[in-house]
DNA sequence: CACGCCTCCTGTGCGC
DNA sequence: TGCGCACAGGAGGCGT
């Protein structure tokens, strides 16, 4: 579900409710994605922050809670039932945890496939995260170098679409955006030589796509939602993902689907030369 | 170290 | 109608 504009636009509705709020208490299911989460119970959430797709929420006594949101990860508020002890919601199996807070309020998480991830971990130290902790640059900000990054595409010798899949080079761009960007700078996903000049048009074209989607706060298929449980508006814009066999909207080709780095990829057969 | 493959889950849609 | 299979927006772990 969730990349970087779905991830921005849950915190954009999650931060208003949530910062300033004291956790009253804790309740997951005991899985090993759910790390430590007990330690956010008393701790108060200063910020709502976001890195890649990660949402990043430091506490005082120098804590942070750390959601990830997997592939069907939702965040909503529910009014609490002061008498219930938190626990399993007996009318939802896919409820894995519910955080109590101390406006009367709950943050619930739902996931139906289970690949999110909740964290409490000292502020900063994300060794037990490891994407988190080998992050790279925020695309939106002036950390994202296009030299930089037209030098590590130089070095590598992945393919482009799974490289940038991996959350080294930039952060947050995961299969919609990366096939929509690569459509945008007409580089074959993949592609194991990528010039200075495509490296660049490649860099614009992520932040291009990225922009755009948070301006139409992401993209729904079935699971993404925001806080407020409403859709985001970027589906109908897509270009490349989801679009094999319609023509290329560039020159008409017939759009390609294929098999890459274990992801269903979409592509232009012409335009995208690799 | 870098890369590639498999795995973790459940739900849905499609072909037979 | 029912069954089995492929696939889905992510990333961690392991083998080579």
């Amino acid at each position: 579900m969730p990349e970087l504009p779905e991830v921005e636009s849950v915190r954009r509705q999650l931060a208003p409710g949530l910062s300033g709020r004291r956790i009253a208490a804790v309740w997951h299911h005991t899985q090993p994605r759910y790390l430590d989460l007990h330690l956010a119970a008393g701790r108060t959430v200063l910020s709502v922050g976001r890195r890649g797709k990660f949402l990043l929420c430091p506490l005082d006594t120098q804590l942070e809670l750390v959601l990830h949101l997997g592939m069907t990860g939702t965040l909503r508020f529910a009014p609490l039932d002061a008498a219930a002890a938190p626990g399993p919601d007996p009318l939802d199996p896919h409820v894995h945890a519910r955080l109590a807070l101390d406006d009367a309020r709950e943050l619930v998480f739902r996931d139906v496939r289970q690949f999110g991830r909740l964290a409490v971990v000292r502020a900063g130290d994300y060794a037990r995260i490891p994407t988190l902790a080998q992050l790279g640059p925020e695309p939106l900000s002036d950390a994202f170098d296009p030299g930089r990054f037209a030098r590590q595409l130089a070095a590598t010798r992945a393919p482009v679409k799974p490289w940038l899949l991996t959350q080294r080079p930039v952060a947050g761009v995961g299969n919609i955006y990366a096939d929509e960007a690569l459509w945008l700078a007409r580089v074959h996903p993949a592609s194991r030589r990528v010039g200075p000049r495509r490296a660049r048009a490649l860099h614009a074209a992520i932040r291009r796509v990225l922009a755009d989607a948070i301006e139409r706060e992401g993209t729904t298929f079935r699971d993404y939602r925001m806080v407020n449980g409403a859709s985001g508006r970027n589906a109908s814009h897509l270009v490349a993902y989801g679009q094999a066999g319609r023509p290329c909207p560039r020159c008409r080709t017939p759009l390609r689907k294929v098999w890459l780095g274990g992801r269903g990829t979409t592509f232009c057969p012409a335009c995208q030369r690799r």
